[in-house]
DNA sequence: TACGTCATGTAAATAGTTACATGATTGG
DNA sequence: CCAATCATGTAACTATTTACATGACGTA
């Protein structure tokens, strides 16, 4: 997990779409790549800095009405060379999706114990809630093919996402259903 | 996400079953709870320091052999209470699951780009390897009732993992299907 | 006797979060 | 005019990784 600064390769990304602020870069972990990838802007802004230094990106300054300075960022030569590397290159490491409820899970040892229940009623409405956001999203963004085409990625991610929650909401029905079986039968 | 400080519980969670070493702690994640959470020798070390301090933990020493001194950890009372209470408070925060392969998709915008395939096509041997690896480890523990019943948490979270990769899977076959229509369709 | 594993630690660096700080713009 | 949002930054702290360091044990 960390510690292979992904994030500037995000970003990368994210600017070969289109000339971006560190607020617009931001508001981007609020959509589907929130789903795979979050970072807060304490962590953009000086990342820019670096990666302004490395010459990866370039801005340009826009004046928004009289005086706020926007800074818009875009990718140099370089930039755009260490994306279509990092893109290229394997993604050998699985990566490690941390689930604090599936830990939890993990050691609560007895399947007598009435918590499991309880635990997993509360999650699948989480995730049956994400689910929904999801499927909402697709329904607003991808409804016609043309939209698939012009912003597949996009369409990919969004497709893995809710695919990622259909399973995780498949898999606790699943085991809330054994867990009632049991019970059932002492 | 890292910062709510998940370690010292997944500790508390291990010792909670047995008594362990910090080394035992550490190859502890090379099982099934390395699916959801990984931490190295040098950050559980420290961590145990600090528990003990806590006063969550005590250790006894064992001598193996002549002289290697190895501290077996195990819960006290106040250890037992904050593990109880983190097992029941709510999960409320869904997971980030960082996927870089996920994100890289993303930045290939282009239904037409042939690296979507070759992409697609290794991450899917990783999956299914990392899947047949889930599948001979379910087999190995859990073949028996009572098995699962002796050790039901280890068993949901192993399924938890198994149907997490399978979806992988079968998400990746998915869209590698669309891409191959689309690429004969032109 | 050498190699892999068991066993325990510390130090330095980086990644990421939380908190501090400031100010302009837009729309109701 | 007030609140939400746009916009940019820094400081302090915590979590995690990589690297440094050492030594004993079991077995082939």
């Amino acid at each position: 997990m960390a510690k292979k600064n992904t994030l500037p390769y995000i970003i990368l990304g994210l600017l070969s779409k289109s000339e971006l602020s560190g607020y617009a870069i931001r508001t981007a972990f609020e959509n589907e790549i929130g789903e795979f990838w979050q970072a807060k802007h304490s962590q953009i802004y000086p990342e820019l800095k670096k990666m302004l230094a490395a010459d990866l990106v370039t801005f340009r300054t826009e004046i928004v009405g009289e005086k706020l300075e926007k800074k818009l960022y875009s990718l140099t030569a370089k930039g755009t060379t260490v994306l279509a590397d990092w893109i290229q290159s394997p993604t050998d490491d699985l990566p490690v999706s941390h689930d604090e409820f599936a830990l939890k899970l993990y050691f609560v040892s007895s399947q007598a114990d009435p918590i499991i229940a309880t635990m997993m009623t509360k999650q699948l409405s989480n995730h049956q809630q994400n689910l929904s956001h999801l499927k909402a999203r697709q329904r607003l963004l991808f409804s016609t093919a043309t939209a698939i085409k012009t912003n597949y990625g996009h369409y990919l991610i969004l497709r893995r996402a809710i695919n990622r929650e259909t399973d995780y909401v498949d898999w606790l029905k699943t085991e809330l259903a054994e867990q009632q079986k049991f019970n059932r039968q002492g």
